[in-house]
DNA sequence: ACGGTGACGCTCA
DNA sequence: TTGAGCGCCACCG
C-alpha cells in the first residue's frame, strides 16, 4: 500500500514545467486536505529531487517522470515556502524555468497548475 | 502510545 | 496588508 508520501510525490510529478502547485492543493489530491503541513514534510525528505542533477542535464531530461520535482511546489499566498536545498536555490530554478517572482511572491493567476 | 517537529494555512487584529 | 496565533497531520523516536 502506498504511504501518503507517495502519492505526494505522484501528485507532484504531475507539475509542468513553468507551473507551479501548493502545498495546499497537493494535500486535497493526495486525499488528505488538511495535511498541507505534512506535504512539506514529505517533499523535504525526498531525494529524489531535482538539485540531484545540474542545470544542465535539466534542461533535456525526460528524468520529469521520475524525478520530483518539489521546487515547484509553494505556499497559497504565493511565497516561496522552503525548499531542502535552500531557498534561493528554489527561486533560481523556477526562474529558470520560466517563472516571474515578484517581491517575493508568484502570481498564481497566471502559474498555478490546475 | 505519546509528544515533538515542521518546505503549511486560515483567521483576526 | 502584514504578522502573530493556533490548528492540522504524517512521521519518528
Amino acid at each position: 500500500m502506498i504511504s501518503f508520501a507517495e502519492k505526494v510525490y505522484n501528485v507532484t510529478r504531475k507539475i509542468p514545467r513553468g507551473k507551479v502547485a501548493t502545498y495546499a492543493r497537493i494535500a486535497r489530491a493526495a486525499g488528505s486536505p488538511r495535511s498541507a503541513r505534512a506535504v512539506g514534510n514529505a517533499l523535504n525528505k525526498n531525494t529524489n529531487s531535482y538539485t540531484s542533477l545540474s542545470l544542465r542535464s535539466l534542461a533535456r531530461s525526460r528524468a520529469d517522470t521520475k524525478l520530483v520535482p518539489c521546487h515547484r511546489v509553494v505556499r497559497s499566498d504565493g511565497s516561496l515556502g522552503g525548499f531542502a536545498a535552500g531557498t534561493e536555490k528554489k527561486r533560481k530554478i523556477l526562474t529558470k524555468e520560466g517563472i516571474v517572482i515578484k517581491d517575493g511572491k508568484i502570481d498564481l493567476k497566471r502559474y498555478l497548475y490546475r
